[in-house]
DNA sequence: AATTCTTATATCCTTTCGTATAGTGCAGCT
DNA sequence: AGCTGCACTATACGAAAGGATATAAGAATT
């Protein structure tokens, strides 16, 4: 490991006093002993010294209150004593106000937003490959919020309702706020046709009109 | 360094076989010499031996055609010859397909994920501290798609249209697709009056109609 | 060959929307 | 005291939207 010594030379050169990663305090708290000796092994093999495991939050808790705070505190959300994000408020709380992020193989995008909402640093799901959650760790250390892109994506661009190709050319109109004489002369067709596509639209979206209609399919990212 | 043992064991023993930290070459373009060479010199603090730096674009594509793809090519968006996403293909194209990110002080969000779109692997601001662009960096290298969380949410809430409180009221009916009928019944109003609402909406917020409104109001997350 | 789906059109009718015009009451400002 | 801006009400009318029902050609299935 012929770069310690460069490591070393730079770190002295610069004058950055951030704490070192060999010095980084790390608490994983996860029933699974398995996720929990994997992502503790990750983080001793890439220099991090001081990888504190529990099992539950009121060990973690406890852990923090005896022994101080931590760099950052990973909480599985799915977990004895959790109980939503009540458990994170109270980690944040034992932890001094230092940066607690959840782990979790199952949670939503909503649930991720609301977790960064509400204080969370982060959030990283369990499909991460092992080298993404240890760099995703440091940056959640060095005090920055950490969501993956993908995962954030994955919440739009789905719940496709089964429309028709018209339909969904009629359901831009609508999103523009077109009239349906306008849509109809933007598509060729005759006024009737769209008055018949958008309330088959508001059928198959579950709208009471277009403008309900319009505001679904934004939030669905259908259009 | 008490550590390295424990890291070549685990290394051995799991049968992981991505690129070492040590082994990684990172190619940086940006026109400004203090970013450049900022950048890599915390990269070099890192243990990322191999660290090209260049001005401009074509050099950028040079350096990959001749000495090979890189495990991250960072590039500067505002940068001579990138000429907006086009620049990122080409780059792609000459990292055969591998991470290419984009490093940027202006750019906004959507440029951002624009750029995601078009393939990009990140998206990396310069305001980012150092030790959080080490590992974005680190991140984008395994692989995995990088845009900070508070960069893409920076968007949201903004653009406050000047509206009066029973303004915003009836705004907010509009959102859920209520008639003037039903505003005016949850609000305790006569329904003319919410049309009259409606109307000086249309105009502040210029919209043709109801739908465009509120199609308008939930863009710039008025209500 | 029969059936279903999709798209398109047509009438008829009711409700809702959008606009105009007019007027009241109230608060803050100069 | 007068002006201005906001909130509200009222009446009225044409335009647009929405609902019901009927028709029909072409595509896809069965």
């Amino acid at each position: 490991m012929q770069n310690v010594v460069s490591f070393r030379a730079v770190e002295d050169a610069s004058s950055y006093t951030t704490t070192r990663a060999v010095q980084m305090r790390i608490l994983i708290a996860d029933d699974h002993d398995l996720v929990r000796d994997t992502i503790a092994m990750f983080l001793q093999s890439e220099g991090m010294a001081e990888i504190v495991t529990v099992e539950n939050l009121d060990a973690a808790i406890e852990t923090a209150d005896r022994t101080g705070s931590f760099d950052l505190v990973l909480l599985d959300f799915n977990m004895p004593g959790m109980d939503g994000l009540e458990g994170l408020a109270r980690m944040r709380e034992a932890n001094d106000e230092r940066p607690v992020a959840l782990l979790s193989g199952t949670a939503t995008p909503q649930v991720a937003k609301d977790a960064i909402a509400a204080g969370a640093a982060g959030f990283v799901p369990k499909t991460l490959g092992a080298k993404s959650m240890v760099s995703a760790i440091r940056f959640m250390a060095a005090g920055e919020t950490f969501v993956p892109y993908e995962f954030m994506q994955q919440a739009e661009a789905k719940t496709v309702a089964n429309l028709t190709e018209r339909e969904t050319e009629v359901l831009r109109g609508l999103c523009e706020g077109k009239s349906n004489k306008e849509i109809a002369r933007d598509l060729d067709l005759q006024e009737v046709t769209i008055k018949l596509h958008v309330k088959t639209l508001c059928r198959k979206l579950d709208a009471k009109n277009r403008t309900q209609a319009a505001m679904i399919a934004r939030d669905r990212k259908l259009v």
